[in-house]
DNA sequence: CGGCCGTGCTGAGGTTACCTCAACATGAGG
DNA sequence: CCTCATGTTGAGGTAACCTCAGCACGGCCG
């Protein structure tokens, strides 16, 4: 009847199984890229803005500061972005996507576009609009 | 315009930004009763159906056999389940909620549902619904 | 100018929730 | 009884987070 074992009938258990699958999805999708979400993630903010401190960095995903300078190592060991000193202060550092970053990035994009995020490809336009909708509500505030 | 700062727009950003402030929700939630929220699910479990094998308790939950042992490790730890030897296959064990465990899992369910999960709270009866089953449709296959 | 507090980043170390691989005991069939 | 499958667990690993403390620098105040 209901597809999913651990299914109890709550919104939480249910989203949950659909956050594990998403994430099972995405990790394989990303394999052949040699990196993970988060970094991706991380890749996708730096693409957007061109060029953040980690600090800033840290917000737009919502992580501490100490996890950003993380995420940026591991890029930064992959060649994917760079630090350089802030001109304006030199505390900080600005952290931006090098050209193999900004290739990698579209690359990825591109992918997820074809594929269209697998995991939701099975709701129709006004399924995943619906969707989107409801996750705002709760993502906001 | 857009409230969250990560949000890129896609399905599955605001969807991991849904997911992230869920989990700090339940980790709040659940500090008191010292039990995390992957514990929890397997309490639940075994209360529903009472007495399971850790290899089933992994398929209930989607998880490789090897963690459900350490699940099932930390919950023994706080004296809520206890393995028995299974009396029909000497390989096998059983495990069951003890009644501090069953107590416990009563607790969180009257918490829960007072608060009705309070991240999904902000949503209408009718948006609950929908939520639940667009989920629903995603979760299954 | 010199002292002080705040800010920006990162080292050290911890946690949670997963995983695989291999060992070990037992069950079941030929 | 020998072999193969099954059930559980030890060992060890990974990803993505966290906090706390330290260091370097910036900005202000007297």
């Amino acid at each position: 009847m209901h597809g999913a074992p651990e299914d109890d009938g709550s919104l939480a258990g249910v989203f949950w199984l659909v956050a594990r699958r998403l994430r099972h999805q995405s990790r394989e999708a990303l394999a052949p890229y040699g990196v993970s979400l988060s970094q991706l993630r991380a890749l996708e903010v730096l693409l957007r803005h061109g060029g953040l401190r980690p600090g800033e960095l840290a917000e737009h995903l919502r992580i501490a500061p100490r996890t950003a300078t993380e995420v940026v190592d591991a890029l930064a060991d992959r060649g994917l972005v760079e630090r350089r000193p802030d001109p304006a202060d030199r505390r900080a550092t600005r952290v931006s996507a090098t050209a193999a970053g900004q290739e990698l990035g579209e690359a990825v994009r591109a992918t997820r576009a074809a594929e269209a995020d697998r995991v939701f490809a099975r709701l129709d336009d006004a399924d995943r609009a619906e969707l989107y909708r409801l996750l705002h509500l709760l993502a906001d505030g």
